[in-house]
Order: structure tokens, then C-alpha cells, then sequence
DNA sequence: GTGCGGATGAACT
DNA sequence: GTTCATCCGCACT
């Protein structure tokens, strides 16, 4: 199994069922994309928790079970990447076990390895917050997009995964999620984590 | 089959 | 601060 900087995040991580804490926990981890133009890798600076069923932010709210919001109830360790306004690939992270809709929105990534890929993908001529602060624009910087959706990232080979290189982050700070105002009480919830002084993270309307 | 709006980003003023 | 690109998922007929 191909890692590049620690070890890759197993089922005993993404299995748990505190999704709250794990998007907090996914902070300071690996994010590596492989495909045939080049392997990239960035520390995840920024995420945010989408809860089932109680969570109204969340697409699998109440369990809604449908064609898009099926991969949700696939066990921990899969990936969840819808189009969002037409336009914007965002990578989710499906954590707890099967039965589980939880998801966590990787929101801002800090290159590490193959930087000059993720600039040219992004068509920028030099490293700065336009590389990976923000869901849409990371993603882009990954290479990845819906074709990726519910990849299982605890099998062999797979284009995209998570590793843990012992690296931790010192202070992280919580607020409310980004772009959900729809979601009534739920809003308020701060359930977005991110570091603090990072420019990696994205900025909030 | 149709209509609405969204877990955004960029380019404007 | 405002506008717009762009399209699928979902609710409803």
C-alpha cells in the first residue's frame, strides 16, 4: 500500500461515530492525491462535520436516503464528492460505521508535495491561499472530482487517501459552518475547525 | 417533465 | 459589496 509521509489513516480511525471530534482530528493530516499527471499532498488546515440525522446542515439529514446521498451510508473511510452550484467538486470524508451517514467537508488544504501540479491544475504562477483555501479550489488543486466519488480509501491502490505523519497542530479554533444559513438552529453550530494564523483557510462571505 | 436553489469562487465595482 | 458562471439533485406535477 503506497504512502509517502506516515501511514495511512486505517478503519479504526474513520470508523468511530463522533464525527465532531474526527473533523477535528483530521486536522494536521495528509490529504494525497495519485493519479497519472503527478502524486500532490497537503496538510488539511480546515474541515467541517455533516451529521446524521439530526444535523438539518447535512445532505443525509433525518437519514434522507437517495441516489446522491447513498455513499454516505457506506462504511468510514469512503470519500463523498458532489457538484455543488453547478460548478465546484467538494471532497467529503464519510466517517462512523455502516448505517452512519456522517461526513466531513475537507474546506483547506496546505500543499506539501507537488506544488508546481497543484499550481498549474489551479493555473496560478505562484503558491499562495488560491492553491487550497476553500472547498472548490482544493479540489481542483487535487485533481479530483465527482469521477472519485465513493472511492473506498481502505483498499490497495486508490487515487486519493489520508495519512497520519505524527504531525499535530497547536491551537485550533471552532465556528460555525460555512454557506449553510438554510439549516435553521443548526447553523450556530460550530462545527468548523481550523488553524489558527493559517492561510490555508479559507475565508468566510 | 419542470422548476428551484445550493456545504462556491472569481471578477467585477 | 455585488454579480455571475453553470448544472445536478431533489421535490413536486
Amino acid at each position: 500500500m503506497t504512502t509517502v509521509l506516515g501511514k495511512r489513516l486505517d478503519s479504526a480511525f474513520y470508523q468511530r461515530s463522533d464525527v465532531v471530534v474526527l473533523a477535528q482530528e483530521l486536522l494536521g493530516k495528509v490529504i494525497v492525491t495519485n493519479f497519472p499527471e503527478g502524486l500532490v499532498a497537503g496538510r488539511i488546515v480546515e474541515t467541517e462535520a455533516y451529521r446524521a440525522p439530526d444535523d438539518k446542515a447535512c445532505h443525509a439529514h433525518l437519514n434522507r436516503f437517495t441516489e446522491r446521498t447513498k455513499v454516505m451510508f457506506l462504511a468510514g473511510g469512503h470519500t463523498y464528492i458532489y457538484l455543488c452550484y453547478g460548478i465546484h467538486h467538494l471532497l467529503n470524508i464519510i466517517t462512523g460505521s455502516v448505517g452512519e451517514a456522517h461526513a466531513i467537508l475537507i474546506r483547506g488544504i496546505e500543499p506539501i508535495i507537488g506544488t508546481d501540479l497543484m499550481l498549474r491544475r489551479r493555473k496560478l504562477a505562484k503558491l499562495g491561499p488560491r492553491i487550497g483555501a476553500g472547498p472548490g479550489v482544493l479540489s481542483q488543486a487535487l485533481g479530483v472530482s465527482k469521477q472519485q466519488n465513493a472511492t473506498n480509501m481502505l483498499t490497495e491502490e486508490t487515487p486519493i487517501w489520508i495519512e497520519d505523519d505524527g504531525f499535530t497542530f497547536r491551537e485550533i479554533i471552532a465556528g460555525p459552518r460555512i454557506g449553510i444559513d438554510y439549516a435553521e438552529e443548526c447553523a450556530d453550530w460550530p462545527w468548523r475547525f481550523y488553524v489558527s494564523g493559517n492561510r490555508f483557510v479559507s475565508k468566510p462571505r
